[in-house]
DNA sequence: GTACCGATGTTCT
DNA sequence: GAACATCGGTACC
């Protein structure tokens, strides 16, 4: 399968949003590889998204990755304890990310159950939200900005399946006024792996 | 099933 | 000093 190339990413944060779903994350660390199916992503589109870190264009020592062209990644901490992944999307200093919130593992799932190290039985549980996946796929901030057309360590590949994509508000982001209400959030129709 | 709560640390005011 | 793109446990239906 191939790896997904500059252009894929050099596009606004909702269309990335959306082409992302269905495409597959792979990850590979000390001969260890691990493969999920992107089932939901957020957009955050640069100055005029209120919900957006970099919104009013602000460039601060954490959003700096969100102005690099697309292609890149930006991790951050959130809550003290867990990471957030995003893809960086559009042209160099056009701040639009894309959060993956939910992924569904189809390789290394015993490497992403050791990882989690959970009670619960249920598989969706090991990466159906935001800062379950950073864990199960081992990623820190080591991978902030981050170039994901290398395909070496973190990469996405193409990947083609039939089906419906649901469009709904964004979570957690009550503080986003008007933008709060932007259909920015995509996932895949009847997929179980969705954060709540 | 839902509801609440504490953990935890970096960033920005 | 407050806010924060979250999670897992516990308590209760």
């Amino acid at each position: 399968m191939k790896n997904l190339n500059q252009s894929f990413y050099e596009t606004d944060g909702i269309t990335l949003a959306q082409n992302l779903l269905g495409k597959i994350i792979v990850r590979k660390y000390e001969d260890k590889i691990i493969k999920c199916i992107i089932t939901e992503t957020e957009a955050y589109c640069g100055p005029e998204d209120k919900g957006c870190h970099a919104f009013d264009n602000k460039k601060t020592k954490r959003t700096f990755p969100m102005f690099l062209n697309g292609g890149k990644s930006y991790i951050y901490l959130i809550y003290g304890m867990y990471y957030c992944f995003n893809v960086v999307a559009n042209k160099e200093d056009i701040p639009h990310a894309v959060l993956i919130r939910s992924v569904e593992p189809i390789e290394g799932l015993e490497i992403i159950k050791k990882n989690r190290n959970i009670k619960s039985k249920k598989i969706e549980d090991l990466t159906n939200g935001p800062g379950k996946l950073c864990i199960a796929l081992n990623i820190d901030k080591n991978l902030n900005t981050y170039d994901l057309t290398l395909g070496e360590e973190l990469y996405i590949e193409e990947n083609s399946f039939n089906f419906e994509v649901v469009k709904s508000k964004r979570i957690n982001i009550d503080y986003a006024e008007e933008y709060k209400d932007k259909l920015w959030r995509f996932y895949i129709k009847n997929n179980k792996f969705v954060s709540k």
